[in-house]
DNA sequence: AGTGCGATTGACT
DNA sequence: GTCAATCGCACTA
């Protein structure tokens, strides 16, 4: 599911306008993964990730960023895709307004840059993304290039798993572009 | 009730 | 390259 949601389009809905961005990179976290939120069963915070695939998994890391992820099992699984950078598409202006930024490498290349860009918070917590709302997602009328696929980034627990892929051509990524699975 | 720690970022050397 | 900011929450007792 990470490496298919390469290419598909997060698409937010703001008062002042639409804004949304290709998909460039994501991490999957998976059953029996003692970096995944879910290793330890179901608590407060991570309840959203058991939910059916396609829901929205929104958390705060490090007290500072929020991150988007898209839940990814069968209800009670918990289990999901952590989206990491977007190449920016529409409602550019509203990013850079939301980012402080004009550079558009900048806008969303990172989880928390991206989040702070589409104004994600924990309000997003719980929604379902396959249905348009304030937040979903949606297919792109290009196929995606190559993609890349290597080490997870920023975490220390099951650090060895080559977890995390990536549109291989993509300035927008926030990661190394080469192929770093050992 | 107290404690320690991140699926990060931005500023700075 | 290093490092501090910042806070919700999971863990322990």
């Amino acid at each position: 599911m990470a490496r298919y949601l390469i290419g598909k389009i997060v698409v937010r809905k703001l008062p002042e306008g639409i804004v949304s961005g290709r998909i460039v990179e994501t991490e999957a976290y998976i059953v029996g993964d003692a970096a995944g939120h879910a290793y330890r069963g179901m608590t407060p915070r991570n309840r959203t990730l058991f939910l059916e695939r396609g829901h929205a998994y929104v958390y705060l890391a490090y007290g500072i960023s929020y991150m988007l992820n898209v839940s990814g099992g069968a209800k009670g699984i918990g289990t999901g895709v952590l989206i990491r950078a977007l190449q920016p598409l529409e409602g550019i202006a509203i990013m850079q307004q939301n980012r402080g930024t004009e550079r558009l490498p900048d806008l969303a290349r990172g989880p928390g840059r991206l989040a702070q860009a589409l104004r994600i918070d924990r309000r997003l917590d719980g929604i379902d993304l396959c249905q348009k709302g304030p937040l979903w997602l949606a297919r792109d009328v290009h196929k995606p290039g190559d993609i890349g696929q290597g080490l997870r980034i920023g975490i220390t627990k099951d650090a060895d798993r080559p977890l995390r892929f990536f549109l291989y051509d993509s300035p927008f990524v926030s990661g190394p572009r080469s192929l770093n699975s050992r």
